[in-house]
DNA sequence: ATGTCATCTTAGAGATGA
């Protein structure tokens, strides 16, 4: 089974991206976020023309998660307890259960929106309560987190920066703790695995980028192989996020 | 690092978010 996860920076904007790469990686299930998109605008009849059926959440312009898989997708849920922007949605895609999530951003440390980062990430935590890490199950997505100082171009530049912080690492190794294991791709060009460069000041062509993208897996997933598709990053119309590929057993 | 991109408001450029 192969598995991808991809910020798409408005499936609008990306659909003549999105579908082509879809038609070459052939993904099984496959998290989308900041679609930015309301249900009655997503491109349901693009994607069943290739095979997937598609879970969607999203009210336009912000936000917006989605979940495709050839497996079909049952036991939707877009639910997070007390936060109702559009940013997490799960359903049961053949064997595994699969949950597509974009975490606040945080803004900046003493923004009212770092704290709501915090309140978002123990509300994941807290969700995952009610499944079995015994079970296959992948959480996937944007976490606007980098979990190390390497998953960072320079971490002496982010010293008085969001996505870096004690207590945003610990909320995302809390997902680990429960019994989650960060899928880290092969490593890119210059050993850095980014998987997000910012559109402004060539920072794409510097490989001045971050590892914000995970898939974390149950221990009941075997992964045999991970990458970042960074081709999807270059050329006309291109997210700011390249897709993590996952291919793994079950 | 801040050189871009996408969207919405509301009719053309500004605000917002990343």
């Amino acid at each position: 089974m192969r598995l991808a996860t991809w910020n798409v920076n408005s499936i609008g904007a990306r659909l003549p991206r999105l579908l082509p790469w879809l038609e070459a990686v052939g993904p099984d299930v496959v998290a989308l976020q900041e679609t930015k998109c309301a249900d009655n605008a997503f491109p349901y009849a693009d994607l069943r023309a290739l095979g997937y059926e598609a879970a969607h959440a999203g009210d336009g312009r912000w936000n917006g998660v989605a979940v495709l898989s050839r497996l079909g997708v049952a036991q939707v849920s877009a639910s997070l307890d007390g936060h109702p922007e559009p940013r997490l949605i799960s359903a049961q895609c053949g064997p595994l259960h699969a949950t597509s999530v974009y975490v606040p951003n945080g803004r900046a440390l003493g923004d009212p929106h770092y704290a709501y980062k915090l309140d978002w990430l123990a509300a994941l935590r807290e969700r995952l309560e009610s499944a079995d890490p015994a079970q296959p199950l992948v959480v996937m997505g944007d976490l606007n987190v980098a979990l190390h100082d390497a998953d960072v171009w320079d971490i002496r530049a982010f010293s008085d920066s969001t996505h870096v912080t004690p207590a945003e690492r610990a909320a995302l190794q809390a997902l680990l703790d429960w019994g989650l294991v960060d899928v880290e791709a092969r490593p890119g060009k210059g050993e850095f695995p980014f998987t997000y460069w910012d559109y402004r000041a060539g920072m794409m062509h510097k490989n001045l980028g971050m590892r914000i993208d995970y898939v974390l897996a149950t221990r009941a997933v075997t992964v045999r192989d991970a990458w970042v598709d960074r081709e999807a990053r270059k050329g006309k119309g291109a997210s700011d996020h390249a897709p993590v590929v996952v291919d793994l057993d079950l």
